[in-house]
DNA sequence: TCTCCTACCGCATACTTATGCTATTGTACA
DNA sequence: TGTACAATAGCATAAGTATGCGGTAGGAGA
């Protein structure tokens, strides 16, 4: 038997959803809720082997929920329900550290295999925010950023900056001269196609030049 | 029909493969090869809708064909296919540009399963490897919704800086006085515990507040 | 040898930024 | 019906930045 806890704040939804799963061979459920505050101690006490977790709730929002059954257990499967496949929440869900993250329009048959999916170890994801993961994931600037050709000189007083020094600290860091330093930013500049330091900063960290 | 186009470099496998896709019904296998050098070419040629992949072959593995081939098509769904489920691979592949990625131990039915997810805009994997995505994913350096309270205006002009802009286009681009933008700023570097335009930038960028 | 590049240094000037203080409005909440 | 806070705006001044110009010295390579 595994046993599922349900939490979602619309009672139709839940009603549905605990029909559903307790009416399926091999599947009971052993709660439901209209809010996560308590999800911790009801995940103590009632044991469940997977949460079905909505993720647009009042209060406290699901994302808040799994971090917080997160604290104390590893161990239980949390899959995310929500209206919307929304990039942050995805993101911000699987970082919580969710297993897997359904669309509540997933059709019955689907949601029980991706139960049985999950309960054995699997992501569950229904296709389209299995391809905005992917998406996300490929988006990840590589390790092997261009660089501009900035010499290791000009990359030092890049770091710098980024750091959040003014033209005087570097200076001082560096043991230069300030003109030096701007010497350097100026080439800076000119090789990033940029004008301000706050402009040198965005392009070094989005580039991953430092 | 669907069509299909194979690579892989052991023999059995690959008539295998070619045996299941083109007998099942809307599918049709357009050619198969043991090797991916031509790739790109094969592909503008035989235009097949899915690819299915081979990681492991000598000479080009699927990986540098997987780039070669979205170097030229960024439309053509590919299928990783592979007999181990590591880490690097995985990650290499995604971030070249497949649509999905499967073990070769998968079976059959979910095979063609997976194929039509993948023609749908899908982004099929086996369950362990979902897992491990989302592992690399929870992995990933935290921007873990750490806002610092910046008030709505607060986040539109740092994203503002972010992109570059002096105090004096931010206000033209929000339509406010100079002042307005001075204090808005001011409250965003107490909220951020910093003292300068590069400083709440790299603070901006790397904690993803905007 | 001569040129190119990098690192280094200097001065001047206009512009931008940081930060002090103050003040009015509107909305939200207790 | 106050209290709190966000958003707006202003003024003044010191500090920092951007960019114009100029220069020297040393090493790599044509």
């Amino acid at each position: 038997m595994i046993k599922v806890l349900i939490y979602d704040d619309v009672q139709e939804l839940r009603e549905t959803l605990e029909l559903l799963v307790s009416t399926t061979e091999g599947f009971e459920v052993v709660g439901t809720f209209d809010n996560c505050e308590t999800a911790p101690t009801d995940i103590a006490v009632l044991q469940p082997d997977i949460v079905l977790m909505d993720i647009d709730m009042p209060g406290l929002t699901g994302i808040e929920g799994v971090k917080n059954i997160r604290v104390k257990n590893q161990d239980v499967k949390i899959l995310m329900l929500t209206v919307f496949d929304d990039n942050k929440n995805v993101f911000e869900a699987i970082k919580a550290g969710a297993n897997g993250y359904l669309l509540k329009k997933t059709n019955p048959t689907r949601l029980i295999e991706y139960l049985h999916e999950v309960y054995e170890g699997g992501a569950p994801m229904n296709a389209s925010i299995a391809t905005q993961v992917l998406k996300m994931f490929a988006s990840i600037p590589s390790p092997a950023g261009s660089n501009f050709n900035l010499s290791e000189r000009e990359k030092e007083v890049l770091q710098l900056l980024v750091d959040g020094n003014s033209y005087k600290m570097v200076a001082a860091e560096m043991d230069i001269s300030i003109d030096t330093v701007r010497s350097h930013i100026r080439n800076i500049y000119d090789k990033l196609h940029v004008n301000s330091k706050s402009e040198a900063v965005a392009k070094a960290l989005k580039h991953k030049i430092v």
